[in-house]
DNA sequence: CGAATAGTTGATGTATCTCAAGCAGGGTGG
DNA sequence: CCACCCTGCTTGAGATACATCAACTATTCG
């Protein structure tokens, strides 16, 4: 696997505009290359293609987690998706991309070719399955945005990422031993707040919140312990 | 086509929890009936399935629009799409729905089993294209509930019923003549809320607001015309 | 160690929600 | 035909959750 670290600034302050237009790959690769080797590995806060640049390719991510955006003219931003592992970006109905793909972590991806997507039933197979899940989420996401308070969507960002647990087939917790849980975030506050709709001081005082109350222990800025999985899935608003 | 008119007391108000739970089809036609005429009309109103019914079918909207929700156990509700005639609902990639389905007007749906959209590829590339539009409206929509005002947000929603004009690839106002529109809202002002994530009054006072500016005028209560579309959608926050 | 960056906390402002009253239009029955 | 009612909508007054502005603290990195 080719070894290469896109590094490009973060822009992570919203208020940067969609000024320099960079190709979709950011990495040094020739196209002839690329087509060789459609596995590139980006460093943390790489943007891989921007809203409104040509939708040329669709990308799966092996490994890492890539953040989908979209902004207002006056800077405004919106963060949509959170990607990871087995998911796919850069699907498109139009001919251009409809938001930004920036790594959050060191990030793995495959990049598709629309064209061999179009040819093989397989690749569609997975298109629309990843779909259908995005589907859910961005359904779960908008019930998040327009309906929770800014507890519930903190709490909800953080239920997001226990596997097996919150869901509508929650298995519960486990019988004997503390339901505790320690999660990583790979986001700054300011990406927190970007995806939930808030600003980056209520994110802060959701935390200390949450911290107070004794939901959560914040073991480093980007290590969040759960004290109680339970407990804290209740503070979501759904259950 | 048969004339089904399925009638079920509205439920507009967000407060009634999601108690009764009637079959996903409420038309009173049997298994065999249906499966002869998988093609159904409804009136106004009409709860098409609940959120967690077994997902057992896709519906196309062939004329009409439904709308599909999400409620929070304490009755706070979101609508997290509107859909139209040519598009699908009923996608899902569990065993079960991940929202309800209700009708806003009378509405003609066509019922495809799973089975039959698995056996199909032409099916297949119907859900595949129509996903991928949903998923542009859901980050758009997203970017609404997350980062816009209130009068931005009604601004955007009155802008989507107007065809070729706000997008990307807007055709501009007409070279001359008044740059005038008038929409039909097929939503009272609490489903236009549950949209949106307001409250009714806000959603009333935005109207009031933009009436006041001369940018619409409201000859009736669900008939808007917009004086300057042009202006109205630099009110978005859009553009 | 010091500068730069990210995060927290406090004080204040404001957009939106909540509560409450009044209004408008459409349908019904006397 | 009109009074009445019902429902949906509007408007106002006050409350509040979150945003904004600003200072301070913690963390990272050279």
């Amino acid at each position: 696997m080719d070894q290469l670290l896109g590094e490009r600034p973060r822009s992570d302050s919203a208020r940067e505009p969609a000024t320099s237009k960079p190709g979709p790959l950011r990495p040094t690769t020739t196209d002839v290359e690329r087509a060789r080797s459609p596995r590139t590995r980006h460093a943390p806060h790489t943007i891989l293609f921007m809203e409104t640049d040509p939708a040329q390719r669709i990308y799966e991510v092996l490994e890492g987690i890539v953040m989908l955006y979209k902004l207002l003219p006056d800077g405004r931003r919106q963060v949509v998706e959170l990607v990871s592992a087995g998911d796919l970006f850069g699907i498109s109905a139009q001919q251009i991309y409809d938001c930004a793909a920036e790594t959050l972590t060191t990030t793995t991806i495959m990049a598709y070719e629309r064209a061999q997507v179009e040819a093989s039933s397989d690749l569609q197979k997975l298109v629309a399955k990843s779909l259908a899940r995005k589907l859910t989420a961005l359904h779960d996401h908008a019930v998040t945005l327009g309906r929770k308070s800014a507890l519930e969507r903190v709490t909800t960002f953080l239920m997001r990422f226990i596997p097996d647990r919150g869901g509508y087939d929650c298995i519960g917790r486990s019988e004997q031993g503390p339901d505790e849980k320690t999660i990583h975030l790979a986001m700054t506050r300011q990406e927190i707040a970007d995806y939930l709709g808030l600003t980056i001081e209520t994110v802060s005082r959701a935390f200390s919140e949450l911290r107070r109350r004794g939901a959560i222990v914040i073991d480093r800025q980007d290590e969040v312990r759960i004290t109680d999985v339970c407990r804290l899935c209740h503070l979501t608003g759904a259950h």
